[in-house]
DNA sequence: GTGTTACCATTAACATGTTAATTAAAATGG
DNA sequence: CCATTTTAATTAACATGTTAATGGTAACAC
């Protein structure tokens, strides 16, 4: 017997080489550093993601916000909710398609939230500085590639009959 | 004016260059690969995580598990109760601190767990065939290596006066 | 036109993420 | 010993993730 371990020639994955587990503690690793920051300004983590793709893209319907802040719709709509009620957000209908909606970031918002983001660029010196400036840009090239990668075959979804 | 959007000099991150939202993109891209598998066994992604790490590490008390699994404790308090009641799982206090609970995969989820790593296998090929298997190794490895960073200065948690 | 299909957003239901509070048991320090 | 402080695990409360279903509107095909 070479190993007691060896139940099939085929070692299974560790779970220290999952992608799925990596990519969540390196996050959640990043997360620790911005979240004295959030909790400051009393967003959550989406929520603050939502105002800070309004103020880079301007008003967008909730499928391309939902796009941008990398974010699911039912998230979203529950995000909205607050947000209005917070005065931080409003939304219109678009009158050449009423299901679509357009949402605007209160203009009281863009001064507050340049100048959180600030203190947010100095996280990330912090961070960069321990990681290093060449890891950080091979990093976000790696995982922007990830991203992209072809979604699955979608084999046998359920087998419908047309 | 040089430029219409040149706010103050320094441009905010762009949410494209955010990293949390980066990782986040990525997991999701690689999740859709893996989403059908767990669809078909009936389990959760966090729910697998633990039997994976059971299987592979043997019987652990519910911090450890959680730290393996890349879980927070109140997380796996939940998912614990679910998988006790399918009996895939079983729980014993330590003796030697009663504080301390030990879990145990059953005996019967092995062979299974086992045959099913395998399919998983099958879908991390067809990942890394496209991703490639050097940008695969680069990335865990940049991972990883932002999963250790340094947690924050924890500036000024609550001032409290000791 | 009318019926069908596709699309946008919301809702529902359940699981997990996140923080704080709580309980019980162990370690620690007089 | 006893009081205090840590630690392990759970519970609570609210936000988000995830999938499926729903309601309304628009585009399409006859």
């Amino acid at each position: 017997m070479a190993d007691a371990n060896s139940q099939s020639n085929l070692q299974p994955r560790p779970v220290s080489k999952s992608m799925p587990i990596a990519l969540s503690r390196a996050r959640e690793a990043v997360m620790l550093h911005f979240r004295p920051l959030l909790a400051e300004r009393g967003y959550t983590e989406q929520q603050w993601r939502v105002l800070r793709v309004l103020n880079e893209q301007g008003p967008l319907d909730a499928t391309n916000l939902a796009r941008h802040a990398a974010l699911l719709l039912p998230s979203l709509t529950r995000i909205l909710k607050v947000l209005e009620d917070r005065n931080t957000i409003s939304r219109e209908v678009n009158p050449a398609d009423s299901r679509r909606s357009l949402i605007t970031l209160e203009q009281s918002m863009v001064a507050y939230i340049d100048s959180e983001m600030k203190k947010t660029e100095a996280v990330y010196e912090e961070i960069i500085n321990q990681f290093g400036a060449s890891n950080t840009a091979e990093l976000l090239r790696l995982l922007a590639l990830l991203a992209e990668l072809d979604p699955p075959a979608l084999s046998n979804r359920h087998l419908v009959q047309p």
